[in-house]
DNA sequence: TATGAATGAGCCTTCATTCAT
DNA sequence: AATGAATGAAGGCTCATTCAT
């Protein structure tokens, strides 16, 4: 209310975008209290003070983070069926990539997550809840409408996860796709090329799918014949 | 000359493993020598007197898992054209998947890849030029074959990374997939099943992308049509 | 604003003052930063914290010694011609002697220059612009007073450095100085004496070079001609 | 007796050889035992078996080096007096200062004494006795037949250590040298005019204190008079 | 509330020395 | 006698945290 607690607020917040940042470049473990405050302009003690310690400070970037990306993601993703089910898995794609890959200060979430995944924290349980599942849900509803009822349940979430897979890939292994193929770019048209290429590759994934239905009854043999 | 110099293994061989499976489990930054020394049975001055240095030592354990990972590739990895394409293809994804998912002590190397991926260090470029290049062009040929000259170069590439990041992602985000698919296993059966979907899913993507051979013409209003 | 607060004096300076007694005393490479803090009374990282290195406190206590040590010169030194000449090189022997020789505190600086003689460090070039040259010239010009037009410049300085040899000696080969005369002792009195025997020992060897002023024009026989 | 007890001199020789050299470059402390015996070809476990530890070594250096330079000085240091005085003070400095200075694998002692009094070890009384003391009591030999009578014992001894002080400073500081006068050589003719001002100088001073016979009696005022 | 100096556990590394062959 | 791997004490330095104001 006072201004003095407006002048702490910010402080806190600038401390979250600081670590967020710090973070994200060089994971919890490597990231120094003493760089996230220099970054922050704030005071060394100011971290302990305000999240009792590392690990606080990193539940709140975690806190923040989540609940801006929540009202950030597009309405379609919380169960909007308007358009076509492939137009739906193609924005999904879409934005997936872009926040995973753009540049800007925004998106850190979803860079957060694929810190979390390699060096998992206590913070994990929170962000599988809050933020993996119902966008993996939201996958599984669209894949579900594509593949009617030729799918089965395990096929829909398979198929989910190799989307997944195609799309986090390019964030997980940004540096080594930099030096095997240094020509991609990373820009808004190489976003889009690239949201165009893996909704393609899924679609027909899927159709290939629903023609064999279930997975486990695929042989290698069968692709001998030529028909896929 | 004795039985017991036969039996004991050699003091820089134990430090090497020792500093794979730490570091596999905790990375390199994270790792304590004095950890790897404790699961070596070796004194702290181990280290530095073999290797000069924690990089040194990581620079062996990167060296020595580089070679005998590529020792044990399947020769048809390394551009055996024996069989169809498509079943080259289903034997490179489940082998893919069996050294990233397998736990034993083999397979070591691309776990540690995947650490570098997030954690890059100094052995970086040795790792994707002895490691990453090879594996990665023997799968542009046998993509190539199955793409025949309905792809454009771009296509293929596009297509490699696209295998390569189904699979990579069960290890990335190994952890997800535990919480979010409870009932994943990853045991021979399991890896044997993933293996299937990811080729059929990729066969399927190929095939469409054949069918529409620029990914940049992929256009979502397409997809309406009904011809996947 | 505590009394205390004016009592105990600062970390920082008890740092300074325990490193230049404890690099006087053992050498910058054998001090141990734990024996300093020790001696001041600090934490093992108080020196990382304040200097950012041990070498880091070494150009500390450089900087701190020369700047104080620089500020007890008197005054005549800076180049003030007050009296004879030679009572100005007789005060400047003095006051050198003193410096090298008293135990106490003070002085720390000419005692630090003789370790840096020995074990040069980074602070070397520091030491001989800030505090070695300034005294050399100043030293240079009372013999110049002293020899007129009969001195060229290079006698000049040769003899400057014979001066100085003479001092540094008694600093340098202290011990050796205790073994073979065990009589001499380093009190104010014997101080003053050998002061006295320096100056003249030095009048008298500038007269000599005033008489046949080249020093390569010196040749031992002609000394035999009892001229001396 | 065996060739094999031929070989073992021989890495003992070497080892001191080493050992001396490495010595007068970095001081005792500093000089590490791997590059000694890396220097003299020899294992790292060479040095305790031949010499107990790098403490006994050092104590093989300062007495191998003692006797060498002991054999090596000129006759006339020993006492014999042919020659004039002046003529036997001048070859006393001349070569003194050629040990000091010359950049030989010869004169190590001088080295090794320089050394010594900064940062004494136990072979410090060794040094003392077996090097220093013979020449200095030859020095004082010189200057008491130069000074006839006219001399006080105590003024022998301080007009000696004015003269080795001279000779030493050059040695000592050596790098200060080079700073404030870097047209200073060390070549043959350097050393040879050095010797040549030295002598001069400090037959001046003799002059001087033999008409001024206490050291004591000199008083600044005096000088004024214009007289030296 | 904010500051920045102080803390101490713990890290990698160095080094002379010892051990086993 | 010679080798070189192994040893462990000790060094400088880093870091998150706490203290005192």
């Amino acid at each position: 209310m006072s201004l003095s607690n407006d002048e702490e607020t910010d402080t806190r917040q600038r401390l979250i975008e600081a670590a967020t940042i710090t973070i994200i470049e060089q994971g919890f473990g490597a990231a120094k209290v003493r760089d996230i405050v220099a970054r922050a302009d704030a005071n060394i003690a100011a971290v302990n003070y305000h999240f009792g310690s590392k690990e606080g400070l990193y539940a709140a970037v975690i806190q923040y983070n989540a609940t801006q990306a929540m009202e950030d993601l597009p309405h379609r993703i919380d169960g909007d069926e308007a358009g076509t089910p492939e137009g739906r898995l193609r924005d999904y794609i879409r934005n997936f990539l872009q926040r995973l890959l753009v540049d800007t200060p925004q998106f850190t979430m979803s860079k957060l997550v694929a810190r979390e995944m390699i060096e998992p924290t206590a913070a994990f349980d929170l962000i599988i809840e809050k933020f993996v599942r119902p966008q993996y849900l939201a996958l599984n509803a669209i894949i579900r409408a594509i593949g009617g009822n030729d799918l089965s349940d395990e096929s829909v979430r398979r198929c989910a996860l190799s989307v997944v897979g195609q799309c986090l890939y390019y964030q997980c292994a940004r540096q080594v796709v930099a030096r095997i193929e240094p020509g991609f770019e990373y820009g808004p048209d190489g976003i889009g090329r690239l949201a165009d290429h893996v909704t393609a590759f899924s679609l027909g994934g899927l159709s290939q799918l629903k023609r064999s239905p279930s997975c486990s009854d695929f042989r290698p043999g069968s692709q001998g014949t030529g028909k896929i």
